[in-house]
RNA sequence: GCCCCGUUCGUCUAGUGGCCCAGGACGCCCGCCUCUCACGUGGGUAACAGGGGUUCGAGUCCCCUACGGGGCGCCA
């Protein structure tokens, strides 16, 4: 299984631990990974770290595969699971133990518990200092369970030389003898990581800074080992509005819940490759631009803090930008995700992120009060016909942030007649709006064509020759064709709906 | 407590000793466009954490302080 990697092209991994969905940041991690091979013709390789058996749970796994193909990230060849490496592992720490460079230590937890009090206690850090480490084995304790760890140097320094970070070194007399295999035969996460990595013949390590340390313990074990050290980069983490580590509070941990509120997959790679990388002043940069211009060494040191706005204008962009018929597929594809009594029921907080799901919400319970969830929704729409939906697209794409807002937009198209108007568009429909609207109708019924350009000439016309403001009569018409203030242009509106539902809805309002 | 790392407009960032009385983007504010809302467009607000050095010259180099973050498991 080992590879070699004699072409000089980086073999990357992305190696989650299968917590049950895929963090937002680790969505960065797996994108700053995969632009790093894509763009030197090398390998992006998956691991899932699941060496902790409760860990190991299929549903978890899947969901994390789930949030990456969504993400449009592809990986070569079957993950790897680090659990079934498990006799490897056992295999390596044997050898540790045979080269001398690594030891059987009797340390009970009873005696841990006590070096710990006793540094704490004298205000010293703890650093454990196994006695077994230079003890003749011949004088264990018989019948006490043993672990093993690694005889890790005690003299000079370990240095994590990193693309991001810069030159890094840790004092060896900082750094214990860190445990390898634990005294029930398992082994350790930093012993897992460093054999996997080499079995799969890892060149970059490309993961959160919160695995600095982790890098100098891992260094330790290259050395012993004789093996290579990979490269690495530790890359910055990503914080929520205020600052403080991204929880749950903050809106949206996993690459799901983006999903649900309706971020297009490009539109949130973009955003997310520019939280701690820059190429110049470049902000909207195609996937083949993000493979040829990113670079690990050009990433920041710094954490950044997640915002919703800026992410809210690249997705309109990209929603503009995309065509209509892939707009109507990513609506539904996202539409079962969601539950709009659920989402309903949530207060957004003033400060957090402005969340069109929840208006959506909001808006099915008022218009739609029948509707509970999306797949409900995607009913309605399904019965009217997705073709309707998807002509309606080209006026609603210019002004939604979100598909979300696509689908709140076009709520007018599955609405019940007589139409339900909200507090505004009921005030615009006086007796004014009434007479002109009741003298356009007999226009509208004989007119010859059916499409926005027409309509909006016989509009403009009547209201010229009534001496109305064009807005006097459009605002009217709105509010009866889709119950709102608010909408696309009224005559692409009215060429959407129809003329005989257009006309229906109209009457509706004239008594 | 100890060990590491960081700190440029509200936010993401450009900037690698003179091109910077600091540029771009999002946001925000004021116009224009306009059937509403958007889009687009014109303009505006707003930052080098603080203090010492080094240098002819510092956002850029060094030191200290403050603040923030990460790590200190037989978790990953």
């Amino acid at each position: 299984m080992s590879t070699t990697t004699e072409s000089g092209k980086p073999v990357v991994r992305f190696a989650p631990s299968p917590t049950g969905y895929l963090h937002i940041g680790g969505g960065r991690t797996a994108l700053f990974n995969w632009l790093y091979a894509k763009g030197r013709g090398g390998r992006f390789l998956l691991r899932i770290e699941d060496t902790d058996r409760e860990r190991n749970n299929p549903a978890a796994v899947a969901a994390i595969l789930d949030g990456l193909t969504w993400l449009e990230l592809d990986w070569e060849g079957e993950p790897v699971s680090q659990f079934a490496q498990a006799p490897r592992h056992r295999e390596v720490a044997e050898a540790l133990l045979a080269s001398g460079n690594a030891y059987k230590c009797y340390l009970t937890a009873a005696e841990l518990d006590e070096m710990r009090k006793a540094a704490e206690a004298e205000k010293r850090p703890l650093t454990i200092r196994s006695p077994w480490r230079d003890r003749d084995p011949a004088e264990a304790p018989a019948g006490v369970p043993h672990t093993i760890r690694l005889k890790a140097p005690r003299e000079g320094e370990t240095v994590v030389d990193d693309r991001c970070q810069g030159r890094v070194t840790f004092a060896n007399k900082d750094l214990d003898d860190l445990i390898i295999l634990r005294s029930d035969g398992n082994p350790t996460y930093n012993l897992a990581v460093v054999v996997d990595d080499h079995d799969m013949g890892i060149t970059h390590v490309v993961r959160g800074v919160d695995h600095l340390t982790n890098a100098a313990r891992q260094t330790q074990i290259y050395n012993a080992m004789g093996w290579r050290v990979p490269v690495w980069a530790h890359v910055p983490l990503i914080h929520g509005a205020d600052g403080a580590k991204l929880s749950k509070r903050h809106g949206a941990q996993g690459v799901e819940e983006y999903r649900s509120m309706g971020y297009l997959p490009v539109a949130l790679r973009n955003y997310l490759v520019r939280l701690g990388w820059s190429h110049g002043d470049d902000e909207i940069m195609s996937t083949e631009q993000l493979i040829q211009w990113f670079d690990i060494d050009d990433i920041n040191k710094s954490a950044s803090r997640f915002d919703f706005k800026k992410l809210d204008d690249l997705n309109a962009h990209y929603i503009r930008q995309s065509d209509d018929a892939e707009l109507v597929r990513r609506v539904r594809d996202m539409l079962p995700h969601l539950d709009f009594v659920a989402l309903a029921v949530i207060t957004p907080d003033p400060k957090a992120p402005p969340r069109s799901d929840i208006a959506l919400a909001r808006e099915v319970a008022s218009v739609l009060p029948d509707v509970q969830t999306g797949a409900d929704l995607a009913q309605r729409f399904e019965a009217k016909g997705w073709d309707r939906f998807a002509a309606a697209i080209p006026s609603l794409k210019e002004r939604a942030k979100t598909l979300a807002d696509l689908v709140s937009g076009a709520l007018y198209l599955v609405a019940e007649r007589p139409l339900k108007l909200d507090e505004k568009a009921a005030k615009l429909i006086d007796a004014e709006a009434k007479s002109l609207i009741g003298g356009l109708l007999p226009q509208l019924e004989a007119a010859s064509a059916w499409t926005a350009a027409d309509l909006e000439a016989a509009v403009r016309t009547h209201a010229e020759t009534t001496g109305a403001k064009l807005g006097k009569v459009a605002q009217p018409l709105r509010a009866a064709l889709t119950g709102r203030t608010v909408s696309p242009p009224v005559f692409d509106v009215m060429a959407v709906l129809g003329r005989d539902e257009a006309i229906a809805r109209l009457k509706d309002h004239m008594s």
